[in-house]
DNA sequence: GTTGAGCGTT
């Protein structure tokens, strides 16, 4: 059975944590426990994962029984091809509670002692815990995403001023008006997010209740659909698109 | 459905 990551942490006193990076974010310990076990006893494996969505941050961590084994797995499991991907198998320098750890065993305890090499309590876990993922988390996938999109157009601009007018624009306004012309939109997010809320602010990151309420986003899209049960007796025909013209006109086009 | 630097939980 193989039930790795279910419960709390077993033992790691005698045992030696590896790191595993750069695995893919649908591997999970079962996928690694056979590949782990053949170069050792395997004693745990836990990957971590997002309490938000659930799935996984893309690292896990293994745990042997035996140094040499561990030894044998880096040197074996490292840089292997898994799922389409590299991973990159290491000895962890830090236990789960800040604790120092040399070649995956530990070897300095956090027992009594405050303030160890990451300065991690594990009083304060709310807190610490949501800003530390929002903010390991903004740099992976949102502000790269953003960089990249700033330097993507940054660089076309430095195209269209350097060659004057070449390929790039014309090219693209012509591809996007020949793909479909109604439906020209400027972003795929401001389409289905809220167009009337965003914000002329590029310099504010994100707000981190965006994620807690995203059905408070749109309220207005089903509500008035579902709290209005009888819409004959209390609202007149309404039409989608003059719900906000108060005078009715005739004439349509 | 997506993403890619890093160090962990019943």
């Amino acid at each position: 059975m193989s039930h790795f990551g279910r419960t709390g942490p077993p033992d790691i006193s005698d045992t030696y944590s590896l790191l595993v990076l750069n695995i893919t974010f649908r591997t999970t310990a079962d996928d690694l426990f056979p590949l782990f076990d053949k170069y050792g006893n395997v004693v745990d494996i836990f990957i971590p994962r997002d309490r938000r969505t659930g799935e996984s941050r893309g690292f896990a961590f293994v745990r042997y029984k035996y140094a040499d084994e561990a030894q044998k797995a880096v040197d074996r499991l490292d840089g292997r091809v898994v799922d389409g991907r590299e991973m990159a198998v290491q000895f962890a320098k830090y236990g789960p509670n800040a604790e120092r750890i040399h070649q995956g065993r530990i070897i300095e305890k956090v027992s009594g002692v405050k303030g160890s090499s990451r300065s991690r309590s594990p009083r304060r876990y709310r807190d610490d815990y949501h800003r530390d993922r929002e903010y390991r988390r903004s740099r992976s996938r949102s502000v790269d995403r953003y960089e990249r999109d700033r330097y993507r157009r940054r660089e076309r601009d430095s195209s269209y001023r350097s060659r004057s007018r070449s390929i790039s624009p014309d090219y693209d306004r012509d591809r996007c008006r020949g793909r479909d012309k109604k439906h020209q939109r400027r972003s795929p997010s401001y389409d289905s997010a809220s167009p009337a809320r965003r914000s002329p602010s590029p310099h504010k990151i994100e707000s981190p209740r965006r994620s807690l309420s995203p059905k408070k986003g749109t309220p207005d899209r089903h509500i008035p659909n579902e709290r209005s049960p009888s819409p004959r007796s209390r609202s007149p025909p309404v039409r989608a698109m003059d719900s906000r013209s108060p005078s009715p006109r005739a004439d349509e086009e």
